[in-house]
DNA sequence: GCGCACACATCGATAAACTATGCTTCTTCC
DNA sequence: GGAAGAAGCATAGTTTATCGATGTGTGCGC
C-alpha cells in the first residue's frame, strides 16, 4: 500500500467511521485500519483525529461503546452503530454522493 | 435549481475556484455563480468563504487579478489563473480523484 | 530484555468555512 | 421619481475539525 498523500477532508471522517461500523462492532484502532485498508491507500486516519471523532459520535448518540477485548487479546473499547447512527449514515452518504458529483461536475465543466 | 443542502467540504474550494478559472478570467461574483451552476445545485459558495479564498490564492501566487468591468457594466475585480496555479490545479485535481475514490471504496466496502 | 505493533487518550496549534454586517452601483418596476 | 432588489466587494468574529506531538500501558517475538 502506497503512502497516503491526502490525509482527510474535514467533514468526511464521520461518514467513514459510520460506514465501517455498518458491517459490525469494532474497536478504535481497528476502525482506523479498516478505513485505511478499504480506502486503497488514499486515506490516512490519524489517531488525533479518530479518537475525538469517536467521542463526538458517541456523545451525539450515533455510536455506543464499551470496554472489551480486541482480536489480539488486548483491552479495547468496542463501538457499534445505533439506530440514529444508521439514519445519520444514510443522510451523510446521500450528501457525500451529491457533493462529490457536484465537484466532478464543476471540474469537468471547465477543465 | 434545488436549494443546496451541502454547502462546502473544507479544502475543496480552491479546486473549484481554480477549475472555473481554467476556462478563462472571471470576477468573484461570477466565479461563485459558475461553481453553483456547474455543481448542479449541490454546492453553495458563500461570499464569506469565497473572498477570503480568492485573497489566499492570490497571496499564494496561484491567481492574479485586477480591477475591471463585469459583463453587466459594474466595477469588478477580475481574476485569472497563473502558471503555478495551473500546476496546483492539476495536483489538487489528482488528490481529489484519489480521495473521492477512497471514500467511495470505504463506503461501498461496508455498507 | 528489547523493540515493535497494538490500543487508548489529550492538548495546542492551525486552517477553513460560516454568519452577520456594511458599503456602492445599476436595473427594474410601479 | 422612488423603492426594491440584484450585482459586486470586503472583513471581523465565531465555530469546527484535523493534525502533530506527546504520553501511558500491554503483549508478542526474537
Amino acid at each position: 500500500m502506497p503512502a497516503p498523500t491526502t490525509a482527510l477532508l474535514p467533514g468526511t471522517l464521520d461518514l467513514l467511521v459510520l460506514s465501517v461500523l455498518m458491517a459490525g462492532p469494532l474497536h478504535g484502532y481497528a476502525i482506523a485500519r479498516a478505513i485505511e485498508g478499504a480506502g486503497g491507500g488514499a486515506i490516512a486516519v490519524e489517531e488525533g483525529s479518530l479518537y475525538p471523532a469517536l467521542s463526538r459520535l458517541r456523545r451525539q448518540g450515533q455510536l455506543a461503546g464499551e470496554w472489551g477485548i480486541s482480536a489480539s487479546g488486548r483491552r479495547a473499547r468496542v463501538y457499534w452503530i445505533t439506530g440514529p447512527g444508521r439514519r445519520h449514515w444514510a443522510q451523510q452518504h446521500k450528501l457525500w454522493l451529491r457533493f462529490a458529483a457536484g465537484v466532478d461536475g464543476v471540474v469537468s465543466a471547465f477543465a
